[in-house]
RNA sequence: GGGGGAAUGAGCUAACCUGGUAUGCUGCUAGCUUUGGGAGCUAGUUGUCAGUGUUCAAAUCACUGUUCCCCCA
C-alpha cells in the first residue's frame, strides 16, 4: 500500500477507511461510527490525560447530557456563542416536553448550576472536577471525521477558585498538562496562543488555545483553557464566604481537550505513505508476531510464536500472533496500515538460528534478535520503543519548527502561507478594535489571526522612522500575532 | 453561509448522453493447493440512495429529499 501523504486530504480519507478508524455510512450528517481500532487508542489517550488531571487534584464526575433551556440561557455571551449550534430535545414519550432541553454542546451551564449548590465556603475551594463525555454541536463548517464532527468526544474540566490568581495558576497548569500529555506522550507539537479578544470562548475573559499543524500547513485547535473570571459565577450565583465573613463570587476556569480531535492530530502528525504510525504507548496492539509457515512446519513455528508471546505478555506488552490464513506480505501491509509499532517475524529459518526478526514500523528497520536469552529480546523491544518515542517526537518537532515564519506585509504573508504554517506578523492590537484588521487578513490572505504567544516578551519596535507597522492598517504595531490557515 | 461534483452488492466499477435481461474486479463462504512483502484454481454469494412524476417500460429523463466529497467565506 502506498498513499502519498503529500495530498493530505486524500491521504486522510484513505487512511481512515483502510485502517478502519471510523465508518461514515451511519447516515446523519456529521455523525460517524468510531471503530474499535480508533476507540482503543482514544481510550489510552483518555487514560493518560485523566491521570494527568487527577495527579493535579481533579476528580471525575458525570453530568447529564441534557441541559434545560433555562440553565443554558443564564450567561448572555455564552448563549450568543452556542445557541446557533445547539441540538434541542423538544419531544419525549410522544409529547412535547415542558421545557426545551439542549443536548450539551459544552457543560458549563449544567455543572455551574450544581456548583452553586455545592460551594459554600473556603473549605469547598478549590473545586476541580472533570468529566469524560461526548458533546453535540450543529457545525455549519464542512465536517471531517475526528477533526470536526457534530458529535465529538472530549474531557472537560471545570475549576473554581477563591481568587483570580488561583484561577490564573490553573490556566498555566492546564497548559503544562497539554505539554506533558499531548507533546510529551502523544508526540504532537503545538503552540499555545492567547486568542485575540474577538476570538475567545463565549463567556470567557481570555482564551488560551493549543494549535497544532496538519501536514498541509493548516492549523488545528487542540485543547483550549479559558479564564472565565466571574462571568459565570455571577450568572449562576456561585458564592463562597471569605475569611472576613463576606460572600464572594468564585473565579473560574474551564479546559477542554477534545480527545477525538487530538487523535486526528496524532494520525496526521505521525502517519506516512504506508498508513498510521502510532507512538508505542498509544498503540492498541504494540507487537504483532507474523509466523512464516510451511505446511510441515506449522506446528513447531506456531509453538515458538506462542512461547515468545507468552513471555512478552508477562512484561505487560500487548501482543498478537497473526495466524490467519493470509500470506505474510498481506499481513505486513495490513499491520503497517494500522500502525502497529513492532513486528516480529518468525519462521523455520529463524528457529534454526535461535533468533527472530524485529521490524520497526516507523523506519522499517529490520534487526535479527537472538532468542537464546529472552531478556535480550525484551531489551531490544524496549530500546526500539524508546527510540521510536524519541524519534517520532524529534521528527515532528523539527518539521513543526520549519513551519514557523515571519512576515511584515500582506503580500509577504500570502506568500509565506504557501509553504509555512504559523506566520508571525506585527499587528496593531489584539483587543476588540483589531478585529477589522483580522477581517482584512482573512480577506486578503485567507488566514486567521490565532493570537499571541502566551507571556511572550517579544514586542515589535514601532518607534519611528522605520518602526514596525500593523500588517493590515499600517498603524504602529503594538504586538506580534500569528496568522495561519485553519481547519 | 456560498458554489461545484457525486451516490449502482461489503468496497471499487461498466451500462446513463441515445429508457428495454445490470458488467467486471476485489471481498465474503466452501474445498483443494499455498505462505520470508498484498497467493492460485473451482464453486457459491449479495446491488441501481429514498420518495414522487413522465412512460408500455426508469440505473438511465424530471422534480424533491438525504448523505458523501471538493472549493470559497
Amino acid at each position: 500500500m502506498n498513499i502519498p501523504k503529500s495530498n493530505f486530504s486524500e491521504w486522510y480519507n484513505t487512511i481512515i477507511k483502510e485502517a478502519q478508524l471510523c465508518d461514515l455510512r451511519y447516515g446523519i450528517k456529521g455523525f460517524v461510527v468510531f471503530m474499535p481500532w480508533a476507540v482503543m487508542t482514544m481510550n489510552k489517550m483518555y487514560g493518560m490525560y485523566e491521570r494527568s488531571l487527577e495527579v493535579r487534584g481533579h476528580v471525575p464526575a458525570l453530568f447529564p447530557a441534557l441541559i434545560p433551556e433555562s440553565y443554558f440561557m443564564r450567561e448572555s455571551d455564552h448563549v450568543k456563542g452556542f445557541v446557533p449550534e445547539v441540538f434541542w430535545v423538544t419531544e419525549a414519550g410522544g409529547n412535547k416536553t415542558e421545557e426545551k432541553y439542549a443536548m450539551r454542546p459544552t457543560s458549563e451551564t449544567a455543572m455551574y448550576t450544581m456548583y452553586a449548590l455545592w460551594i459554600h465556603g473556603m473549605t469547598d475551594l478549590p473545586l476541580k472536577i472533570y468529566q469524560r463525555c461526548q458533546v453535540w454541536r450543529h457545525e455549519t463548517k464542512a465536517t471531517k471525521p475526528f477533526i470536526r464532527s457534530r458529535e465529538f468526544h472530549w474531557i472537560e474540566a471545570h475549576d473554581c477558585f477563591a481568587t483570580r490568581e488561583g484561577a490564573m495558576a490553573q490556566v498555566k497548569e492546564d497548559m503544562a498538562m497539554a505539554e506533558e500529555v499531548i507533546h510529551g506522550q502523544y508526540c504532537v507539537p503545538f503552540i499555545f496562543f492567547k486568542r485575540p479578544q474577538w476570538d475567545k470562548f463565549a463567556g470567557a475573559e481570555d482564551t488560551y488555545a493549543a494549535d497544532a499543524l496538519m501536514p498541509d500547513g493548516r492549523t488545528l485547535q487542540l485543547p483550549s483553557t479559558h479564564m472565565l473570571g466571574q462571568h459565570f459565577s455571577k450568572a449562576f450565583d456561585i458564592k463562597y464566604t471569605d475569611a472576613s465573613g463576606k460572600d464572594e463570587y468564585v473565579w473560574q476556569t474551564c479546559y477542554g481537550p477534545a480527545i477525538s480531535r487530538i487523535y486526528a492530530a496524532v494520525i496526521a502528525t505521525h502517519g506516512d505513505d504506508k498508513g498510521l504510525i502510532l507512538p508505542f504507548d498509544l498503540a492498541p496492539l504494540q507487537i504483532v508476531i507474523v509466523p512464516i509457515i510451511k505446511p510441515e512446519t506449522k506446528d513447531s513455528v506456531l509453538a515458538n510464536c506462542e512461547e515468545i508471546k507468552n513471555f512478552l505478555v508477562k512484561q505487560n506488552l500487548t501482543v498478537k500472533i497473526d495466524d490467519s490464513e493470509r500470506t505474510p506480505g498481506f499481513k505486513f501491509n495490513e499491520w503497517e496500515m494500522k500502525g502497529v509499532p513492532i513486528r516480529l517475524e518468525l519462521g523455520m529459518r529463524d528457529i534454526e538460528s535461535n533468533s527472530v526478526i524485529l521490524v520497526r514500523r516507523d523506519n522499517g528497520q529490520k534487526t535479527k534478535v537472538s532468542t537464546l536469552d529472552p531478556k535480550l529480546l525484551i531489551e531490544k523491544i524496549e530500546e526500539s520503543a524508546n527510540n521510536m518515542r524519541l524519534e517520532l517526537k524529534k521528527k515532528a518537532d523539527e518539521w513543526f519548527e520549519k513551519k514557523l515564519a515571519t512576515a511584515e506585509t500582506m503580500d509577504e504573508l500570502s506568500k509565506k502561507l504557501e509553504t509555512s504554517g504559523f506566520i508571525q506578523v506585527p499587528f496593531c492590537t489584539d483587543q476588540m478594535e483589531g478585529e477589522k484588521c483580522a477581517d482584512l487578513v482573512r480577506e486578503k490572505a485567507q488566514a486567521n489571526m490565532r493570537g499571541s504567544i502566551f507571556e511572550s516578551k517579544e514586542k515589535p519596535d514601532s518607534a519611528k522612522p522605520k518602526g514596525k507597522k500593523c500588517i493590515a492598517c499600517q498603524k504602529p504595531a503594538a504586538i506580534y500575532l500569528y496568522a495561519a490557515r485553519q481547519y
